[in-house]
DNA sequence: CGCGTTTGACCTGCGC
DNA sequence: GCGCAGGTCAAACGCG
């Protein structure tokens, strides 16, 4: 068992990266709050500095390697990544965490009754993924497992935000706010 | 028409 | 090297 492991109450956590540069890649930046609140290391990248743009350019420079190495595909196990598993008690199979998912597999598994399904994040930039599947032993618990930090807030927390933030903007347009500057 | 799901084929890692 | 199991791709399809 390489991969960590852990088993949570409650779904995993939203996530509000800063963006260091312009680089559509840094926004994979990954904060993982749970790692901040418990006092470990939390960014698994380089910090926003000056240098973080020419880390993503030697990263996307390795992806494409290695996807000249397979063929053009990139298929790799996704060994190291982090990954919470949580069980919920549901006679949903898929449930709103407040992300888009997309569907793109489902595959039976052995020693299940039950397939498991694999989605990935619809947000453009973010390549989390997650697995669910219902326990053989339990058929009311769905074994939901997260792999990967998302870079973007829920698409919930979006809607609830903008109607916020623009009445914000209308009470305070910016050019008023930054007229002493 | 855009987006999400389905599903069979394909790829990769791992144990023997 | 081979076979198995898990993970991913991508074309076809459905739905709003």
């Amino acid at each position: 068992m390489e991969e960590e492991n852990h088993q949570l109450q409650h779904p995993p956590p939203l996530l509000f990266p800063s963006l260091p540069c312009s680089d559509p890649l840094a926004t994979s930046l990954e904060i993982d709050w749970i790692a901040v609140l418990s006092g470990q290391e939390a960014t698994r990248d380089l910090p926003p500095t000056s240098s973080t743009c020419e880390s993503l350019e030697r990263r996307r420079d390795e992806e494409k390697s290695n996807q000249r190495k397979k063929g053009g595909r990139q298929r790799r196990k996704a060994v190291g990544r982090r990954r919470f598993e949580f069980q919920t008690r549901s006679t949903e199979d898929i449930l709103d965490d407040g992300y888009r998912w997309r569907k793109y597999g489902q595959k039976a598994v052995k020693h299940s009754l039950h397939p498991r399904s694999y989605y990935k994040c619809t947000y453009v930039t973010c390549n989390v993924k997650k697995q669910v599947q219902r326990l053989s032993k339990d058929r009311s618990i769905v074994v939901t497992t997260y792999e990967g930090i998302h870079n973007h807030p829920s698409h919930i927390l979006m809607q609830t935000l903008t109607p916020l933030l623009k009445q914000i903007h209308t009470s305070f347009p910016l050019s008023k706010l930054f007229m002493n500057y």
